[in-house]
DNA sequence: ATTGTATATGCGGATAGGCGAATAAGGCAA
DNA sequence: TTGCCTTATTCGCCTATCCGCATATACAAT
């Protein structure tokens, strides 16, 4: 009842949603995000710690790197929540373009790590070139 | 999208997440839910004002007493989320016990219409008692 | 320790939401 | 008209969000 209003409240603004809809795709660093939606880093970073206290994601520290995902561990409503999103999510432009996006970033080598996460390192195949983790090869 | 956005915050507030359950179950009119949810009559009027401006619900008067009913015409996304809601819902004990009260006060002679709302009067049977709508005759 | 990268937090201002108290407005009935 | 009932709106106050800017923290590498 709280935690549906919180959900709800997560998802009260059309960045989080953006969010949402990119971490519907698997777990995610910050600066792909951040890359992606366009805001300031301390914006993005707000957001995402506004959906971590909805309760909606979860985080884990990987090196110099924060990864997000869904958190949707043993819990019905959030199970729901999630099948509803991805519902009400298709067909809309932004969410979809944001998407693409995406996958484009990852084909180049994005720091996100694929759908159920990996324990290993986050930076792809070849790591050498860390700086700028959405540099095409 | 921002429809979306909207509904979102629509539902970002208890009472109004109440007040959507207990509109699941059919039209309304003010003073019922004002009964079941116990707020001030302009609290309850604001909530609804503001369900309203989000997309979420809609009005209709019939002489003294107001209307509200789910606003779910020709919209996919509202389907969807209509179908949520009632999923979540269940088992939410302050709902169910909302719609436990709501049946008894529909069962004493509220002033409700039922689901698929009729053109008449929403007086019930014995409609000289009209003072208290909830008035056990 | 120092430097650099990635992320988080503090602060200030602007806007929005929530509630109580009072008042306004719509509508029926005598 | 007057009076009454139901609902909506205004006002004032407080809290919560949202953002930009600056700064702090966490970690890695040298």
């Amino acid at each position: 009842m709280r935690d549906l209003e919180g959900y709800f409240k997560g998802l009260s603004d059309v960045t989080r949603l953006r969010i949402m809809n990119l971490l519907l795709q698997g777990e995610l660093c910050v600066c792909d995000i951040q890359r992606i939606v366009e805001g300031s880093q301390p914006t993005v970073s707000r957001h995402l710690n506004y959906l971590k206290h909805s309760g909606l994601v979860l985080d884990r520290r990987d090196g110099l790197r924060v990864f997000y995902r869904l958190a949707k561990e043993n819990n019905a409503d959030l199970r729901a929540l999630h099948h509803f999103l991805r519902r009400v999510f298709k067909g809309k432009g932004v969410l979809e373009n944001d998407v693409k996006e995406l996958k484009d970033a990852m084909a180049r080598g994005a720091c996100a790590v694929p759908t159920p996460f990996r324990a290993g390192k986050p930076v792809p195949s070849d790591a050498t070139a860390s700086r700028a983790p959405l540099q095409a090869s």
